[in-house]
RNA sequence: GGGCCUGUGGUCUAGCUGGUCAUGACGUCGCCUUCACACGGCGGAGGUCGGGAGUUCGAAUCUCCCCGGGCCCA
């Protein structure tokens, strides 16, 4: 058979993209003969650029989709998008140079539709350049009707089990985007800003914000605080503003923050809410939601909340309260999508209720990869103080099926068979349940785009379809920086709906950094495109860069080097490859040799394959990809490259039948079995190596099993002898400057090997075995302690032992124990008795005046004559 | 400030249920075109395992403190 001498990838990756028929992938719902094995993937964010990290997570997805079905599993390896969001109506505003209330609702929701198929089309792209195995069965969109009416769906059946509620309540809110916004997406941000400090007539406050002094609803300081508590009680006047505020005790005040006394306004902090909360204090709105001074705010309403503290400012100043300012670090609250400071107003919004407790409960019935991150996910469990609030003043997103009836204000929820709807284009179908009424008005909030995306487990297995649900699923793949996000709502939202855990396992991967080793990202310039990782390697390089890169859970950077490394181990695969075929040409595939029809290193390499599936095989199901590929490359590497193929050179090429199909043999079970265990990583490569030694695609052939009588304790002994004997004499040409394919007039092998066939063939010399000592010293060298057995035995004596054996003489030492099987060492704590497993003999050989040199290998001499 | 992770030859990394050859890759240096492969083979140099203290006969591995890095949160 003629095979290219070089392997082009771009060639094959491109053939078998087009010749694949996807469908092999695809998940039978009929099917419960096999066990099941349904992954959640997580639907990215269609921004049109599947970026590194994505294709990290997938190829992790893709290691286990492809591995699985191999083993015989039901796989599920679904793709979701997550549509619904702000940076796409961001983008539509950009691009049509618009703002979402200059169209209507229904023509701002199709522009971003639009951009979001786009988008999708873009990465579905770069996912079939890296080859994986997607179910496009099991495909779900968010934004279609056939998704966001499940997520109605959802939203009615909690709001009927009193999960959800309408109600004011502080919520984050983003001036800028106009929205509430949940805990999650706020992110922290350290700034310097001014700490103010004011005359409060009896007190002195310190504050950085002094622009909220309208909103002051009290002031606080620690009970114990001798300067201070008495007057606790007692009122005081707000500067500028004029209205009185109660002094109350709180011992979260830190008295030597500040002056010790500190201002409670609604809100200007979550410590405010907690005041305000505990201590029942009035609401006083200072901001609207448009991030405007309200008309509490006197002569400074309608100002920017920024133009209204550079006018305080002012005015305390010129007025004489303010009579000091220090600078001070701050972290201020942003929103994630556009960095704006977020305030906290009290506003009417829709909530989930949390449970800790249940979604404890459920974490610990879930198997986590790595095993720590699950107290990450403990940790934000416990800093949790108010319920999820899932309103958002947005327009591209899942309708919240409500209306408000004109008449008697009722709320009307939309009833399950009128899903899915827009309150904003359809009324409710029936009259007010408590008036009768028919005139509604619409909710016009939408859900919160967790909402969508924390119930693709109950969507991709079923859930509210015809197929009978499969739930929980097996595998939950994502990134860590999310474990606060995904993984917490997909808990809640899974126990609340269905009482189950979603998934039985979670495997948490790491973040890509840039070869500077930091994130990357846009500013700092170290964005790497798996696009053009492909274009100058290929796809199969950058997925063994996915597998190697690290191990899954830590974070992996990413190197041009270890994609060069990768398309280097192909191009010797593809050389491995390219020999055995070449000798493949009389294979008879039914021909299966005893035992005894094999030659030792034959035997030698089966026990190794055994070793090597068995490796690959118990690391797979760990998640441990870098382990996996690493005993996969090393194997073909050191193994089969570099020893067994030199080993067995001359027989494929010699005359003797039965020699060469023994090797032919062993060589085709070898070429086959790394073609599968290369299938998961490397499946356009694997599926090349395959089309010429099976039939049908290798992804639908069955994961290697070892055969319990390959393991093979004698030939490993005997092989590894015969590989070292072969190495030793390589080594002894290469450094005396002779061809590696000269032959020798002679080698003494003074030991017992059982087979030299392979040793006569590659070294291209004869072999004389000889019984028995050889006629020249055996001086021994060096006499090494065995801790393993010293330490446990002798204890504290050890190192008395140790330092006795190495200050004596290795020659005395040794006859000793060749005489008596034992040794009794004089050590500074006395005579002990060292029996001959507390040590080990190195030995040199000494050609003793003949013309010839000895070499050691392993305690065997080998004499060369030349 | 808190939680979690982490610090091993020039670079990245394995080992981390304690035992005396500390793994591999890349790089580097020397030799070699040998009938699969020079995107290769053979050989070499290079490490006080972040620092300190402790536990132990023995610590990269366990404990404590300090220093540095990352992530999440306040």
């Amino acid at each position: 058979m003629i095979i290219p001498k070089e392997y082009i990838p771009h060639d094959v990756e491109k053939k078998w993209k087009e010749a694949w028929d996807m469908s092999m992938y695809h998940f039978d719902w009929e099917d419960y003969k096999r066990p099941q094995f349904i992954i959640d993937t997580p639907p990215p964010y269609p921004t049109g650029n599947f970026h590194i990290g994505n294709a990290l997570n997938w190829c992790y997805i893709d290691f286990v989709a492809r591995y699985k079905r191999m083993c015989g599993y039901n796989v599920m390896f679904p793709q979701g998008w997550d549509c619904h969001g702000l940076p796409t109506e961001v983008k539509v505003e950009d691009i049509h140079h618009i703002t979402k209330n200059q169209v209507p609702r229904e023509e701002f929701r199709k522009l971003c539709r639009e951009l979001t198929t786009n988008n999708i089309e873009k990465m579905r792209n770069t996912m079939m350049n890296l080859g994986f195995s997607i179910d496009w069965s099991n495909e779900f969109i968010t934004m279609e009707p056939s998704y966001y009416s499940k997520t109605q769906h959802s939203f009615l059946r909690m709001y009927d089990m009193g999960r959800i509620y309408q109600a004011e309540h502080p919520v984050n809110w983003c001036p800028r985007c106009e929205t509430a916004i949940a805990f999650a997406e706020v992110e922290y941000e350290s700034r310097i800003t001014k700490l103010n400090f004011l005359n409060f007539d009896k007190l002195k406050i310190a504050t950085t914000r002094p622009e909220l002094l309208a909103a002051c609803v009290a002031v606080a300081v620690h009970p114990e605080d001798e300067r201070y508590n008495v007057h606790i009680g007692s009122k005081v006047k707000v500067p500028l503003f004029g209205h009185e505020v109660p002094i109350i005790g709180d011992s979260v005040v830190d008295p030597a923050f500040g002056t010790g006394v500190v201002m409670i306004c609604t809100f200007g902090d979550k410590q405010d809410v907690r005041w305000w909360v505990e201590h029942k204090l009035p609401l006083r709105k200072a901001i609207d939601k448009n991030g405007l001074m309200t008309n509490i705010a006197g002569k400074y309403a309608g100002m920017t909340i920024s133009k209204c503290k550079e006018t305080i400012i002012e005015d305390l100043k010129s007025q004489g309260y303010l009579f000091d300012q220090k600078e001070i670090d701050q972290n201020v609250g942003m929103c994630w999508r556009c960095d704006t400071p977020i305030e906290i107003l009290s506003e009417k919004q829709w909530f989930v209720k949390i449970d800790t407790n249940e979604i404890k409960k459920a974490a610990d019935e879930i198997n986590w990869t790595p095993e720590h991150m699950k107290i990450r996910l403990e940790n934000w469990l416990g800093t949790m103080e108010w319920d999820w609030c899932i309103s958002r003043q947005r327009i591209f997103a899942t309708p919240i099926p409500v209306w408000y009836c004109k008449d008697c204000g009722k709320v009307m929820v939309a009833k399950e068979e009128w899903l899915p709807i827009d309150p904003t284009q359809e009324s409710p179908k029936e009259p007010c349940s408590e008036c009768g009424g028919t005139d509604f008005e619409p909710e016009e909030d939408v859900l919160d785009t967790w909402m969508d995306s924390s119930i693709t487990v109950q969507h991709v297995t079923g859930w509210l379809s015809d197929h009978e649900s499969r739930l929980p699923a097996q595998l939950r793949p994502q990134g860590h920086d999310i474990i606060r996000t995904w993984a917490f709502y997909t808990i809640l939202r899974s126990m609340a709906l269905t009482g189950k855990r979603p998934w039985d396992s979670i495997l948490v991967n790491g973040m890509v950094l840039g070869e500077d080793g930091h994130k990357m990202s846009k500013s700092l310039g170290n964005i790497i495109s798996p696009e053009e990782v492909i274009e100058k390697y290929s796809a199969d390089s950058f997925r063994q860069w996915a597998a190697i890169g690290g191990s899954p859970g830590s974070d992996v950077m990413f190197r041009w080097k270890d994609v060069v490394a990768a398309s280097r181990f192909f191009a010797k695969m593809w050389s491995i490859y390219r020999f055995s075929v070449s000798h493949f040409d009389d294979l008879d595939k039914s021909y299966v040799p005893e035992k005894e029809e094999l030659h030792v290193v034959d035997r030698w390499l089966f026990d190794k394959l055994h070793e090597l599936i068995t490796t690959a095989t118990v690391n797979m199901d760990a998640y441990q990809f870098d382990e996996a590929f690493k005993a996969i490359r090393g194997f073909t590497w050191d193994i089969v490259a570099d020893n067994y193929i030199e080993l067995v050179k001359s027989r494929l090429y010699g005359t003797n039948v039965s020699d060469r199909k023994a090797a032919q043999y062993t060589l085709y079970v070898t070429i086959d079995i790394l073609t599968k265990l290369l299938a998961p990583f490397a499946p356009f490569f694997a599926e090349e190596m395959y089309s010429r030694i099976g039939t049908g695609s290798v992804h639908l052939q069955a994961w290697p099993k070892v055969k319990d009588f390959w393991k093979d304790e004698e030939a490993v002994k005997a092989g590894e002898l015969i590989k070292d004997i072969v190495s030793s004499v390589r080594r002894y040409k290469s450094e005396r400057g002779i061809a590696l394919n000269a032959p020798l007039k002679k080698l003494e092998i003074y030991g017992d090997i059982m087979d030299v066939v392979d040793i006569i063939g590659a070294t291209n010399t004869p072999v004389e075995v000889i019984s028995g000592s050889p006629d020249f010293e055996h001086v021994p060298v060096n006499i090494k302690p065995n801790m393993g057995v010293i330490g446990p035995k002798f204890k504290s004596q050890s190192k008395d032992i140790v330092d006795a054996l190495s200050s004596a003489d290795p020659k005395k030492l040794v006859n000793e124990f060749e005489a008596t099987g034992k040794l009794n060492l004089n050590t500074n704590s006395g005579i002990v008795e060292l029996g001959p497993d507390s040590v080990e003999i190195e030995k040199e050989v000494i050609s003793a005046g003949r013309a010839v040199d000895v070499l050691d290998v392993k305690g065997i001499p080998v004499v060369v004559i030349r």
